[in-house]
RNA sequence: GGGCGGAUAGCUCAGCGGUAGAGCGUCGCCCUUACAAGGCGAAUGUCACAGGUUCGAGCCCUGUUCCGCCCACCA
């Protein structure tokens, strides 16, 4: 027989590598655009191109593919997307960053086609390698409908959103203070600024007051900015002040006249000195004040942070020499009054940690708040759920405060902004490397002199002027601009296709909580706004993987883990040096299988999970676990017809009717755990009943019927354990693809497909529910259990059979034990088996006292048993006892208990009671009798 | 400044009103013919602190202290 050649560990690297082609041959990861089966969809967060995978993308690829494959499994049309974003400034950087380290060149050095043409080169190598990761993890991915956020179906979708946008007004071009990377030169939102808190100072300068030889002294975290400054502000009801408001102050260093002006909003006269200057150019408080004001605005800046020639003798500095030497000149004049340490946060570019500087720029802008109301009504109205719940109130706050969403980047990887400018008529866009004109600053309301004409292709010939020169924006879209459009732009929109009808809206929405703005509010806003239904009825946010000591995975700390490692091994000088530290012969190989399982087991609902190799190791333990109670069963099925059903009217024992019973509660709850997004919870119900029940018992009692006699109870048993194997192996899945496969195909069943992957998903049967037998193995497990504690106690090695006599006072529990001896005899290590009422207990005997039957077990072991530690063991055992009756005597003592507490409660309570006290009465007899 | 998590066994975490749990690790006995990646047994907790609600509180409420995260234009 083949099957007993079956080796006796499982080589998941060799299993794995096997079954992924054969899968994706035959078809079974396509879905079909028409079906009858009900469609279930996901599209896959579609991870950055900047390289390739860490241990932290394993996340959405297990938990997306445990649901896809449970729900094809379940009879569903799955649709799972792949994709991958091109990440516009993050790639863009990476690309440029290898430049320079290659050819020691910059991007300008090769001019825009060529250097698009380099990172097209590298997303080809990451995409690839990118895909090659998720094959290995097993995701079963319709790689037939793979996309890319630049492909050109994507891009149609972006040009038709855009130019809809704006035809609406929901799009507009103005001249804002936005946040800008001097290191990047390109606009951020606001969600691409992280802010950091920073010890800094707070300066109290003198601006003197003209005409006078009175000072005003403002307090500034900033002193270089004051180049910039067009006001000063006080609160207007402040009685220092008040009379100076209308005045004019004669700014330090450059001696510009400004006046003193009143504002509420932007002054709290309990702060520094109650007077603050206002550069309208560079801080947003000072840029709304300015608004309101109309105050000039003076850029002081340029795309570098350097000094423009606006800061006169300042020019063409950078701006953190600018600030010495602004300070150093104060101080020689005597207007620096003082310095004090001051905590401040600072605006960080999220991808080159530079420090943000507000800038003045002409930008594009979507107007969100439209947007955002059935955005927020959609939550509201459950029309999508947001999993665990925990994120709906940091949803409602984002988007009930959310500000508009500045698109444009002066970047050149990206979706190039459809917006064309008649090289005839039009002005030019704006160069924004120059200074802003101080003199005239454009307010937003002025609108927009040089209008471009936006359209889905180039226009052929300007409507104004007839001119048929145009040059196109050179601005690219903010990377989530694309990816707001992804539930349906990979189902084929603006085409009305019938993957659209079909899989819109998607499924479900599994991502981790850290784009939860990003992109999940902006699938939202743009999904309800171009499909007028919500993109998906649930978002189920998962946390976030970090390494063994809770950091966050990132290159420059070494703790970033290749899930490819993980999965296949890794040679020492593969790895970190930190991993090599703790691998130093190298990476095991842990196998796909093992990865997802611990990705699961640890997916508790948190903000973030821990992941340990070790708990990795674990899993790797339980897949050959698995593979070996399998080999058990195959080498003992001689005999066994292929296995169609099992029949339910079989004449089951005990053992058989228990196990089938937990299986099916097994089922039941990991079907009830998995629609609930329980994916912690689901592994772990199948691991438990896995080992500690199938395993640990019932292959345990199966050998009985398997070695003996009765043909007929072999055969049974043989049945039971293809049937629970079956079951187990198909449950297990979704969570271990690889393993589950493997083993499946050498099962003797009658097959109507020839791939677990496209099995049946188990139902919970009610008929298989068994109370009855599980109460009845209760006394038995009880029995073995108690004989294993006294042996093991005691020392006695396993080989060595010892005689055991049982009694207890319920005719229920001894008629029990009589009938099923033959199960506890050889489990328990018994040569001889005594069962009987209670009475003359044997002498020279290790006793205990069963839980929650009471019987009392005795194992003679004269010789062999050490009284001292028994009767230490005993002794030991009443104090447990007594402490449990303590507590449960306390709620007694107390007489509102017995009259208010529910009455199963005070009942449930009372037999407690009485269990405790009939057990400490026998531990104490037997413990008399030793001494 | 606002908001949200977390604090339970040595470690990682479940439990969220009615007998404190799991996995890993630790310790003992075992190569018992599926599995030593294994079997059997054992030890281990003022459930962060202080109040309160309740017959009864890791669990609910209030406050405190730490740790972490998110949002925010107070110089």
């Amino acid at each position: 027989m083949p099957n007993a050649e079956l080796p006796k560990a499982y080589d998941p690297t060799e299993a794995e590598a096997r079954w992924y082609p054969t899968w994706m041959s035959r078809g079974y990861f396509r879905a079909e655009a028409i079906s009858e089966k009900p469609p279930y969809c996901i599209v896959l967060p579609p991870p950055n191109v900047t390289g390739s995978l860490h241990l932290g993308h394993a996340v959405p690829a297990t938990l997306q593919d445990i649901l896809i494959r449970w729900k094809r499994m379940s009879g569903f049309n799955c649709l799972w997307v792949p994709g991958i974003d091109h990440a516009g400034i993050a790639t863009q950087m990476m690309v440029e960053r290898e430049l320079k380290k290659t050819e020691n060149k910059t991007r300008q050095d090769l001019g825009r086609a060529e250097f698009l043409r380099r990172v097209w080169q590298w997303k080809e190598r990451y995409g690839a390698r990118i895909a090659e990761q998720h094959r290995f993890l097993g995701a079963s991915l319709d790689w037939s409908r793979e996309r890319f956020t630049m492909d050109e179906a994507s891009s149609a979708a972006v040009r038709e959103a855009f130019v809809r946008l704006y035809e609406e007004g929901l799009i507009y071009r103005s001249k804002r203070l936005i946040n800008w990377c001097p290191a990047c030169h390109t606009a951020l939102s606001d969600l691409e600024v992280e802010h950091e808190e920073r010890e800094g100072s707070l300066w109290e300068i003198r601006y003197p007051i003209k005409g006078s030889d009175r000072f005003l002294v403002v307090a500034t975290t900033r002193p270089e900015t004051m180049l910039g400054d067009t006001a000063v502000a006080v609160h207007p009801d402040d009685p220092r002040y008040r009379d100076l408001i209308g005045k004019t102050v004669v700014l330090p260093l450059l001696g510009r006249e400004i006046p003193i002006i009143a504002d509420a909003e932007l002054v709290n006269p309990e702060f520094g000195t109650g007077v603050v200057k206002v550069t309208p150019a560079h801080d947003f408080n000072d840029y709304q004040t300015g608004l309101r004001h109309r105050l000039p605005m003076i850029s002081i800046f340029d795309e570098s942070a350097r000094t423009t020639r606006e800061a006169g003798p300042y020019a063409g500095l950078d701006r953190f020499e600018a600030r010495k030497r602004v300070l150093a000149d104060l101080q020689a004049q005597g207007l620096l009054e003082r310095e004090t340490k001051h905590k401040l946060s600072v605006g960080l570019c999220q991808r080159s940690g530079t420090v943000v500087e507000p800038r003045l720029s002409l930008q594009w802008f979507v107007k969100i708040e439209s947007l955002a109301r059935p955005a927020i009504e959609a939550v509201e109205q459950g029309k999508t759920r947001i999993v665990p719940e925990t994120w709906v109130a940091t949803y409602f706050q984002w988007m009930r405060n959310i500000h508009d969403w500045c698109i444009s980047r002066q970047l050149w990887w990206g979706h190039q902004i459809p917006a064309y400018y008649c090289k005839s008529c039009s002005a030019r866009p704006q160069r924004r490397g120059r200074a802003e004109d101080p003199t005239h600053p454009m307010f937003p309301e002025e609108g927009d002199r040089a209008a471009p004409i936006v359209s889905r292709e180039r226009p052929a010939k300007c409507p104004r002027c007839r001119g048929t020169e145009f040059e196109q924006d050179p601005d690219v879209l903010d990377t989530w601009f694309s990816s707001g459009l992804w539930p349906f732009s990979t189902l084929g929109w603006p085409k009305d296709t019938p993957e659209l009808k079909t899989f819109y809206p998607n499924s479900v929405m599994e991502t981790g909580h850290d784009i939860l703005f990003f992109w999940v509010a902006r699938m939202m806003m743009l999904g309800i706004h171009f499909m007028h239904d919500v993109p998906f009825p649930v978002v189920y946010l998962h946390a976030m993987v970090r390494d063994e000591k809770g950091e966050k995975m990132s290159k420059t700390k070494g703790n970033v883990i290749d899930p490819l490692h993980v999965i296949l091994g890794a040679k020492p000088e593969e790895l970190s040096p930190s991993q090599r530290n703790k691998f130093p012969q190298g990476m095991p190989a842990y196998g796909a299988d093992a990865l997802r399982f611990t990705l699961a087991a640890l997916m508790q609902q948190g903000r973030d999970i821990k992941l340990s190799l070790d708990r990795v190791d674990g899993y790797k333990a339980f897949a050959n676990k698995l593979w070996n109670a399998s080999r058990f069963a195959l080498m003992n099925l001689k005999g066994l017809e292929p296995l169609a059903e099992l029949a339910r009217d079989a004449d089951f024992a005990l053992a058989d009717r228990w196990v089938l019973s937990r299986l099916n509660r097994t089922t039941r709850s990991t079907v009830e755990a998995l629609s609930r997004f329980e994916f912690a919870e689901a592994a772990s119900t199948i691991y438990q009943f896995v080992w500690h029940e199938f395993c640990d018992w019932y292959v345990e009692l199966s050998k009985g019927p398997l070695y003996g006699d009765d043909a007929q109870a072999r055969k049974r048993t043989q049945s039971v354990l293809v049937y629970s194997l079956d079951q187990i192996l198909r449950l297990l899945h979704p969570f271990m693809p690889f393993v589950t496969e493997e083993v499946w195909q050498k099962l003797p069943l009658v097959r109507s497909v020839n791939s677990i992957m496209i099995a049946p998903y188990p139902v919970a049967d009610p008929r298989f529910d068994d109370s009855e037998a599980e109460a009845a193995m209760a006394p038995v497990i009880e029995a073995i259990e108690g004989i294993r504690n006294i042996r093991g106690e005691s020392n006695v090695s396993p080989s060595m059979k010892v005689p055991a006599v049982i009694q207890s006072a319920d005719p229920a529990v001894r008629q029990g034990l009589e009938r099923w001896r033959h199960y506890l005899m050889p489990l328990a290590g018994v040569s001889s088996l005594e069962i009987s009422a209670p009475g003359a207990k044997p002498q020279q005997a290790a006793a205990f006292v069963g839980v929650k039957t009471g019987m009392e077990i005795f194992v003679p072991l004269a010789g062999l048993i050490d009284l001292t530690e028994e009767r230490a063991r005993l002794a030991k055992e009443i104090q447990r006892v007594d402490a449990d009756l303590e507590s449960v005597r306390r709620k007694f003592d107390n007489p509102n208990f017995a009259a208010k507490a529910p009455r199963e409660v005070v009942e449930k309570e009372r037999a407690r009671a009485d269990e405790l006290s009939l057990r400490r009465a026998k531990l104490q007899e037997n413990l008399n009798r030793i001494i």
